[in-house]
RNA sequence: CGAGGUGUGGCUAAGUUUGGUAUAGCGCUGCGUUCGGGACGCAGAGGUCGCAGGUUCAAAUCCUGUCACCUCGACCA
């Protein structure tokens, strides 16, 4: 009993304040420290590591989509900002500036890059000339910087990484087609390797970039209901294009403007992923990113023998990311430990094992054991890991659904936002007044219109005009 | 920026009302015993009590000022 008790000291249950449990795992699973700048984490290896995992992913899929990898300065003088007007608006509060180099005042002040549209603008007008120039597909990985009021681990930070996509084509058809491409290539990662189910949809015109023609977005739901936008890509038009003054000849002698997009994938979602998957003894990472897939604990790894066997495990499991805890705690300590840090799968091997030519192996998310032969541990593991990465997005799926309402008329609507945490499908006249009324009244925004449209009712949920679209509902992170 | 709250070893706190040797638990170091759900014994290390003034024989404690951080709102990946 005494044991149950640290447990639960450790995180706080997330059915009492979920917000607390989320903090909780990011501090003690050891992903992210506080840092002495205010609104800054720090990084500690293993939320690193699982940002490596995923930029790892992420990169191989875009190169081969023909994306190649550049990088652009981190400064940004006030005269590029100021370009593009929509632009320039939506992100003028929240900008750092550097007014200051060594002892002397700057002539012209430098933004510490929020968002880097105007950079790419202004390195593409010098290299597009031709039709033969296009498309570029330039792509960065590098960090930003937003000065944000309120923040949180992952999910805001004044300075995150991220990659930022910038492309140009010479048609809106190729244009369009790479953002939805980029969607596509978004939705699949999130739900083939971090196991999280997301609508794929477009913003509305309240919602969408500040300088976009038109913004889709992979919506998640969290464990507590509240909406997660996981990644976005922006169709850009020929907008910035014509402020910058990005042209070039046609082949058949004209000045033409490019068209653009740009799409972005954050720390953030590794935040998604701690919400989506997360339980009350910590992190649960699943088998496909988990920096660590089995951690193999000897008991009385003194014994003789005991050590080598375990070594020898993790030899036949080289197909995976293994490690061998060997450290002087008690094994009740490492089982606590490793859960904390959400590891998928635990080996436990002992004297009574070693005697039965087996070890025990229990799965993180549903701690289900499994006595497994010695003789076929690599492709048990195999099993298990597999069956653990599919039930994790089943279950995660599942809650979704389980967590989507329907709402045809405003009474309703109000009734399930403020009873029932999930999203609300309802009907949209397209005027921006409803969405802002919808705002006040229930603080849900309209997370997406989804490409799979469902016909719910003739009649916008809130005025009662005709309906345009089925737009998603909920209350966002 | 608006409203609340908190600053005491690495962490969580007690002590502040009523001034009088700086406390506890966890963590950390060493040695030994343990090991199938956060083990135990013994021995140690570690703090100018957020900062600056002031009152006093004496300040973590009282007074003045200041800084930082947290939570909740408005804004946002």
């Amino acid at each position: 009993m005494a044991d149950d008790k640290k447990l639960v000291e450790e995180i706080t249950p997330m059915e009492e304040d979920f917000t607390q449990w989320y903090t909780d795992v990011c501090i003690k699973a050891e992903l992210v420290s506080y840092s002495s700048i205010r609104g800054c984490t720090v990084f500690r290896p293993l939320g690193y590591a699982i940002w490596e995992n995923i930029r790892n992913e992420l990169d191989m899929r875009f190169k081969q989509t023909g994306v190649e990898n550049v990088y652009l300065p981190m400064f940004i003088p006030e005269s590029l900002l100021d370009k593009e007007k929509e632009h320039v608006e939506g992100f003028a509060p929240e900008v750092a500036w550097v007014t200051e180099g060594g002892l002397n005042k700057l002539p012209e002040r430098m933004c510490v890059r929020p968002t880097s549209e105007t950079l790419f603008c202004d390195f593409y007008k010098d290299i597009v000339h031709s039709y033969r120039d296009l498309p570029k597909v330039y792509n960065q990985w590098c960090s930003v910087v937003r000065w944000e009021k309120n923040t949180r681990p992952f999910l805001r930070t004044r300075e995150f990484l991220w990659q930022e996509g910038h492309t140009v084509h010479a048609t809106a058809e190729e244009a369009e087609e790479r953002t939805v491409q980029m969607l596509d290539l978004y939705a699949d990662f999130c739900e083939q390797i971090l196991a999280i189910p997301v609508i794929k949809g477009k913003k509305t015109d309240k919602e969408k970039f500040a300088g976009a023609e038109a913004t889709y977005t992979i919506e998640a739901l969290m464990h507590d209901g509240h909406a997660l936008q996981s990644a976005t890509s922006h169709n850009f038009g020929d907008g910035f294009a014509r402020a910058f003054g990005i042209q070039y000849t046609s082949k058949d002698n004209k000045l033409e403007y490019v068209h653009q997009t740009s799409w972005g994938f954050t720390t953030r979602t590794i935040g998604a992923m701690i919400m989506v998957h997360g339980d009350n003894s910590g992190l649960v990472l699943p088998p496909r990113i988990a920096p660590v897939q089995v951690v193999i604990v000897p008991i009385r790894q003194n014994k003789e023998g005991v050590l080598d066997k375990a070594h020898e495990i993790a030899e036949k499991l080289g197909a995976f990311s293994v490690k061998v805890d060997d450290s002087d705690k008690s094994p009740g300590w490492k089982f606590a430990e490793h859960e904390m840090k959400g590891v998928p799968l635990r080996i436990e091997i002992g004297p009574k094992d070693i005697e039965n030519n087996k070890c025990v192996a229990v799965r993180r998310d549903t701690r289900e054991k499994y006595d497994i032969s010695l003789d076929e541990v690599d492709a048990e593991v195999a099993k298990i890991l597999e069956q653990m990465q599919n039930d994790m997005f089943d279950r995660a799926r599942k809650h979704r659904d389980e967590h989507t309402y329907t709402a045809k008329d405003y009474e309703e609507f109000k009734e399930i936002i403020n009873t029932k945490p999930g999203f609300v499908k309802a009907m949209w006249c397209g005027d921006q007044a409803c969405e802002d009324k919808i705002k006040a009244d229930t603080t849900a925004t309209s997370r997406c219109m989804p490409f799979k449209q469902e016909h719910i009712s003739d009649v916008c949920v809130c005025c009662g005009r005709p309906a345009k679209h089925m737009v998603f509902w909920g209350k966002a992170y």
